[in-house]
DNA sequence: TATGAATGAGAGTTCATTCAT
DNA sequence: CATGAATGAACTCTCATTCAT
């Protein structure tokens, strides 16, 4: 939907057939291992279409730029992410606090996965922060975390509670860049004193 | 005194003369005002020499590539900040959670005035994390926490202390990093925040 | 007929068929469109295709290459002209003078319309000079004229003649292209000069 | 001087080291072989290094691009032809017909030798056509022309003198790229009649 | 030692043309 | 016959690095 609106960045044509989804998923896949195994330096769009075993043309049928292959990717993250991150912050049989552990646990492990990438993803970032799949992203997790907020902290002033959301969304997106450049051993402790702390805080402010 | 271990990193040639050191002086402070004003992709080694006022023949012969400038300013940034949070942290006079609200204040500012030219050294950080310098910086740092952390938990165990220091500082460096990225009005309300959360959760390790 | 000698150039087949014909009208349609709204640079036979509402196979099957595509417009726009020219010149009910007068300044105003794409027919010109298809077209024209001096020089040798016709179409030819990138009121202006110039040089040859 | 005007075209450095002028000649005649011997299809910038003997980088360290090695090679047969034309024309020892009919051979012949990268130039040359060397250009050869006109019709009124420089110049300047395109031996034969004709034409203006 | 001209590998991107479906 | 996805050679331009002067 947002093809018109920025043809600089999404997708060239919208792949409904058969073999040009596998040739998408294919380039996807590529540029994920080249990103994972041989870095950002390596993820030149000859490179991609190589490894994904495509033309350099046919990268550029689906692809307007080597942007938009980034952008793809971090998408496809973020909507993975966000779909987490609501599921496990809106499970009303948990309580808020044990809801936060979870999701927290949850995050930390999928940004674990997704590390390698991270970093050219990040470069990347600026060019499509202010797109419309961006902003409708932003603007998704935003209303995840409020609304799980308005239930930790129910007696907090609107204010408090804008800010709250702000911060722990802040905190844990941080941490959790951080911790995915870590040993994997010590993502569960880091993620349950993260919880801990943040529930602590959390309690302060109600 | 690196140069043996690393020579594609470290100085070609320590400048113990004046001029040389006037060199060196002009490279790194061109360096940091092509990263703010122009961005990371104007970062280029002619374009370097050329702000810095030398011919990229004298900009070699004093870094042995790109990355060489890269890693000197990270190493002073890393001095400087390292002196920061020394000097915040080890003051007695005062209890340990206003020196930590006091550090991070200071620190949170810190990172917002370098953060036009994280990016751009963050990428070229992989290439020397393992450095001796890194390292050396690296166990300052994690030296200071722990002093402080000892301080702050008097009774704690070894092990308590070892990862509260860990977690400490992870969270203070993932945080500035975020906090840099962000409207500078909030800063010192993230600071805040961040303190008394920190704050908050070293009370109950202890 | 002319497939054998330059199968490079002309039609592929000749579409006898009325669907044939269709396609390749359109395409003849869509490549003056293009020439015209987009310029010379977005003529390109993916772009004519679309335009032509056809897919890049279908083009190819009429068209052997993009020159050919080209070709056939320069030849249509040659066989109008030259009808036009022929029809203005063996107007026997006028005097030489006159029709010359009339023929120029309907040449040049076609030439105005055709102004667009005449860059782009020019690039692709030296491939086709010497084709059957320009022979005959450069014949016919050439007829055209000599029968024109025959009337208007009826005195002169047959040399004197010859020059004349080949001098008289290079610089109506000529003025024609340089007329066509100028402001367009100033071309009945130039055209009248034009034919007033020739008809004195005329008379004088006479 | 227009360095700074047109950053996009002009020279990237001024050339005033013996080394350098040699590389930028070498270049320019490299430029102007590929375009007589290879045509303008075989113009592109690897194959103008490798013939002028001098590595791409070279060839982009003094032009900033394509479009700037046309644009010189423009330049320069302007202010040849420029001067050649001022020279013919403001020979007061002679009469003007007598002036017009030499320049008018010395300017055909002169277009000859140019004919071949004639196209080339004539492609690129959108885009400099409103740079400010182009403009100069201009104005220098209307001036030389009206001045001309000027002592050809002294008795004629202004606007009768701005139009016949105007139509003066057009005329020869398209003749003189059809006659360019043509056999050698015609060209005397032609600059003789245009010159012929045009004189005619004058008379008549007066 | 200082200089900056010279290098050239390599990047992103385009587009005429083919051919499996 | 029609399609349009796939191809890949070719193009312009950049920039880290070297080396003759």
């Amino acid at each position: 939907m947002a093809s018109r609106e920025n043809p600089a960045i999404s997708l060239r044509k919208e792949p409904q057939q058969t073999r040009s989804r596998h040739l998408v998923d294919a380039v996807l896949e590529a540029a994920v291992r080249i990103l994972n195994d041989e870095g950002s330096h390596a993820f030149t769009m000859a490179r991609v279409a190589e490894k994904a075993g495509v033309s350099v043309g046919s990268l550029y049928q689906y692809f307007p730029n080597k942007q938009a292959v980034l952008f793809r990717l971090q998408t496809e993250e973020w909507q993975q992410t966000g779909t987490l991150i609501e599921t496990a912050l809106s499970d009303r049989s948990k309580r808020p606090d044990e809801r936060l552990r979870v999701m927290i646990r949850l995050f930390f492990r999928s940004e674990c996965e997704e590390a390698p990438f991270r970093r050219a993803l990040d470069e990347a970032l600026p060019l499509y922060r202010h797109t419309p799949e961006g902003e409708a992203q932003h603007r998704r997790s935003k209303k995840i975390m409020t609304d799980f907020i308005a239930e930790a902290l129910p007696h907090a002033s609107p204010v408090t509670r804008a800010f709250a959301a702000d911060f722990v969304k802040t905190t844990i997106t941080a941490l959790g860049v951080r911790v995915s450049e870590r040993p994997r051993k010590d993502i569960d402790a880091f993620a349950a004193a993260t919880a801990e702390m943040l529930n602590g805080w959390l309690k302060r402010q109600g």
